[in-house]
DNA sequence: CCGGTCATTGACAGCGCTGTCACATCTTCT
DNA sequence: AGAAGATGTGACAGCGCTGTCAATGACCGG
């Protein structure tokens, strides 16, 4: 088992011959290469049609030497994160004949950088989506960079080494925070992102300006460290919930974190958000399985996963031009959803 | 761009030169295939190890005509439970030197089983894992299995015709629900899941037979049918806690079902697990990220991907021997996960 | 109407690897 | 000791495609 296939697939030289061309012709109508007069492409692709053809990827990238797939690394976000991002990314391939190979990795891995790009080289994966926290990793980002292996990052800062799909990060958390604020909070606490992540800075910031800019003094006992995850998003909730002077409201960087903060205050019966509003950020599907319903920051990561490939295949397939060089960032729209878990209490 | 890569990378005639032997007798090494002597094959080890080479995936694929990859099939299920089960196929074919390529495809389309057979024979595909309920359609089973494509399935049922990696889901349900009897529970509602789902029918059959054995009637219009998502899930509850004789519990098909149930209870300012006890199925982290936590079925989602994929690269491997026939079905152990949701109140 | 230019096409040589098959080298048995 | 396997190894021909480069035809100005 394992072999079977024996009928031999349809080749470009069964088309070639049902198309009265030569092979070469139908890759070049195949790779949309140039100068192809407009009636010997037409018969070709009605061959290919009839044919039903499609190239030989193992071919196709022994010949070229390229793999006709990106990668895409990743060490472990959310699954909700990483699902939605890689949908589109998926979706952006798929619409362009490409694959896309899977590459879990540790982001404190002592040797990331070679890792990576030895991987890529034996792989002659074209390409390659960074997402946080690998993104934010300047020396991956150059040595790629240096290897001359197209990436680009999603969130994550915009370096001038790759190009990135964002979201204004600050401003979000700039926004949330002034929403609550505008809903009569004046004690705000925030939970911190995973140092690690870059954008963990910058909703930091966002919330810092706010209080700034509403004429709060920031209280640093109400920041507390998180990881991103609902153990460490427990034990800060945990923390402030235990302080004397307790916030009205607590912002936490990310989904997850704010669903434990629910649950903590929960399970100190307090009520939600009578005693307690509570804020996220990403819009992960959680945010809305939760009770009380969780205001949270939606960016559209699947547009960004999406994006973010149609990027690197724009660097990668354009190929013959050295023209096709990446353009810069791409920053997408967030919205303030606003649910339940800050809702004003009558 | 996208180009650069001029570095010749070491090839199979480097590590033939080295260790003075031929390039077959490497691939001999490489592909473990028999009759290849101890010393020689040492001698070629140690020349891949220095040179670091890594066979060209394009050429294996072009000359053994395959490619090395195994494809994931599925449609939608929950991002926690792909995501858990992806890393587990991902697992197991990174430690083969196997790649995944994922495929995400509509059940009800319509020439399902074509879709899938082209895209298999087109990228040369070794086989497939399909996830429900991609796992439970007979004629796609068949189709794969006349034409000679290996395929393994996880959870559904397990039929002859490929190998699977399950649980008892019918004990499971059956279990739970016992569970919630002894606990002093009578009016025990359920949510059946997607009727697509060949799991679905075992679950109900499993909380069937609990009420039965315990000597309860089954009651009609405490059974609702569900779709597996949180908005029929909702939709579901709402009727059910409608209801005149409302019941004690609910136990729903699977967790983001359970978490709508909660939900709802929430929202008609009952109190679970007081005025009602919820349970749910699968164990994804959801289940721990609301309040309360909820009672479910823990079945090894990750375990079983890697299982699925062993099993598929066993009998794609294997490859030279057709003694490698899959091995019938691997069964998993459940466990019922106590939690908040169905805690006995004092 | 001719040489020069450019758009269009094809012949051909691999890309790096595996399958086939022939050959070389051991075993084992009579 | 010699024949009949069993075992180990290499030469070689592609796998299906693309890059290179040369050949062809189309079109221009003078």
């Amino acid at each position: 088992m394992g072999k079977g296939n024996h009928m031999r697939s349809v080749t470009i030289d069964d088309v070639a011959k049902k198309a009265g061309v030569s092979i070469k012709t139908v890759s070049r109508v195949v790779n949309r290469e140039p100068n192809v007069r407009a009636a010997t492409k037409e018969k070709v692709e009605v061959a290919i049609k009839e044919l039903n053809y499609r190239p030989n990827q193992s071919a196709r990238g022994l010949a070229a030497r390229r793999s006709y797939m990106i990668g895409l690394l990743y060490d472990n976000p959310s699954p909700n994160y990483l699902a939605n991002l890689q949908s589109g990314v998926l979706e952006a391939c798929h619409e362009k004949g490409y694959g896309v190979a899977l590459n879990p990795m540790s982001f404190h891995d002592p040797d990331l950088t070679e890792t990576v790009v030895h991987w890529v080289r034996q792989s002659f994966i074209d390409g390659v989506v960074l997402t946080p926290p690998l993104s934010d990793s300047i020396p991956l980002l150059e040595a790629l960079h240096a290897e001359n292996i197209p990436a680009v990052v999603v969130s994550s800062r915009g370096t001038g080494d790759a190009p990135a799909a964002l979201i204004d990060e600050e401003e979000a958390a700039f926004e949330m925070t002034r929403h609550l604020l505008g809903e009569g909070h004046k004690d705000i606490a925030f939970i911190k992102g995973h140092p690690d992540h870059y954008a963990s800075g910058l909703r930091e910031k966002g919330y810092r300006r706010a209080l700034d800019t509403a004429g709060f003094a920031v209280k640093p006992h109400y920041i507390e460290q998180g990881y991103f995850d609902f153990n460490s998003g427990q034990e800060a909730a945990s923390r402030l919930l235990g302080l004397s002077d307790r916030p009205t409201a607590i912002f936490a960087s990310n989904d997850d974190m704010a669903a434990a903060v629910i649950f903590e205050a929960h399970s100190r019966k307090m009520d939600v958000p009578g005693d307690l509003a509570v804020a996220g950020f990403d819009d992960t599907p959680l945010s809305r399985q939760i009770w009380p319903g969780l205001t949270t920051v939606r960016q559209p990561i699947r547009c960004m996963g999406h994006q973010a490939a149609d990027l690197l295949l724009g660097a990668v397939g354009a190929g013959k031009d050295e023209a096709a060089e990446p353009t810069g960032l791409i920053q997408f729209d967030f919205e303030l959803m606003l649910r339940g878990s800050t809702a004003r209490v009558q």
